[in-house]
DNA sequence: TAGTGGTCTAGACCACCGT
DNA sequence: CGGTGGTCTAGACCACTAA
């Protein structure tokens, strides 16, 4: 691929678009990707064979899994090759679970280095108790979150997120019913493991990244009640909005979680 | 650098470790940064120079330099040159302040790749009153944060960021006495621009990276009084540990924000 | 025009992994 | 052992910036 039209993939024909070399690649193994031709958990093919299949260097397909790497939406295994990332892997199981309790940071604390990345949920040992789940006509403002047209069919999702006895995590889920048909109470009863790991595993939807909107709230009657605290608890309301390949809107939550004995955690650079 | 002794850099000798050497290249880099020998908003030298300083090829430090840029701790400019990076530079001022207004979202709602990055802050055109500045004997838990010595001397500054009238954010910040000799009341409120641009320009203390801890805490009385909200009030708690080069903890500051009309930005991936 | 970062190539060798 | 990703090099050309 180095004598002629250079900014145009001759594989497949990425648009009209101009973009150096590599963002093409990368552009065409989004697709794949996307397309399901290598799934979670799958190996992509090696540096060299897609060298030769869209006949650039292996370095320009090197930096375009740089890339892709570096969103997440691959992980390179030294020796073994490149995988298409999962939510069912344990590595990056807790990815978008931000909320730690609050001693058992010794370690953290000690080597901040290992604070930095959001990795891992020590003793997370939380278990989910679905509370609901019902299909209806998505509320004006849900539907704006998640791009539908107005009063199209939504599945909503309640559950508790409980550490032993106590309940930290009030969730109220919104998926969009078109892509989430046959999901019901049942099925996620019968589901043991995070959401997102489920919804890869039976709907073939990834979630690869998400926006949050946090806010302090005071929880009002019934939210308190289920999460067994006192009416006017302050919350941590966390809204989240996922997105699948292609900036696609999937999901939307809103988490309401009970900040006494856990945090929610970031991490800034 | 190609014929002996290929893991450790043949200048300035970076100890007893084993690493690629472009990552000796980048801890390299670092020490000069660290050292003062680049200053923020500064160039540093050329690739083909540093290539030429290190004995190595330009491919190697450019992969340096590609980590110091993606930890921000350095910006490219095509054309022109590396900068070392500055907190008084309008692009990166508000790097760390995650607060936004809850509308004037349109933009980043319509377009989720804006919004992804943390990214500028609309509008954001908050004031700082300076409320309390002063020296004491650093608490116990302030100095364990800090990685202090009991009761060693601290800085200790509470402050209020107000939009309008409307106070948003209660600020109480602690700081080592050491490093910030000559700190006052009155050097603070001389200075317009945020504080870390000052910490910057008059004590050289640049932070590269923080991590922070959010919980939902009712206002207190006096807390409530200075927000002008009513006691029990919803507060987000923003606990922030900022560090400098090496990993240094050179702030802890707690912000208590009244979220009714502002919420903390996040972006996962 | 000269100098900077940005892209792309080709080839060498290394470290790691499974068989 | 062969295959994979990881490192390093050398050189070419491009795109942008400033003088």
């Amino acid at each position: 691929m180095n004598e002629a039209a250079r900014p145009a993939a001759d594989a497949g024909d990425a648009g009209p678009t101009f973009a150096p070399l590599y963002r093409q690649i990368r552009t065409l193994l989004v697709r794949g990707l996307q397309s399901g031709e290598w799934k979670p958990g799958e190996p992509i093919p090696s540096e060299v064979e897609l060298a030769a299949r869209y006949r650039v260097s292996q370095g320009t397909v090197r930096k375009a899994i740089d890339e892709l790497a570096a969103e997440n939406l691959v992980v390179r295994r030294q020796g073994r090759g490149t995988f298409v990332a999962s939510h069912r892997e344990v590595r990056t199981q807790f990815r978008f679970l931000r909320l730690r309790p609050d001693e058992a940071e010794g370690a953290a604390a000690a080597s901040p280095q290992a604070a930095q990345e959001g990795e891992g949920a020590p003793g997370m040992v939380m278990t989910s108790r679905v509370l609901e789940c019902r299909r209806l006509r998505a509320p004006s403002e849900v539907a704006r979150a998640l791009s539908l047209r107005a009063s199209e069919a939504v599945v909503t999702i309640r559950r508790l997120l409980e550490a032993g006895e106590r309940p930290v995590v009030l969730d109220e889920i919104w998926l969009p019913g078109a892509r989430f048909r046959g999901l019901t109470s049942e099925r996620l009863d019968a589901w043991h493991g995070p959401l997102y790991a489920l919804f890869e595993a039976e709907f073939a939807i990834r979630m690869i990244r998400a926006t949050e909107r946090l806010k302090a709230v005071a929880a009002d009657r019934a939210r308190a009640r289920t999460l067994q605290a006192a009416e006017g608890t302050p919350l941590l309301l966390v809204e989240r909005i996922s997105y699948t390949y292609g900036d696609q809107p999937v999901e939307l939550r809103r988490g309401y979680c009970v900040t006494d004995k856990y945090h929610y955690f970031n991490a800034l650079s």
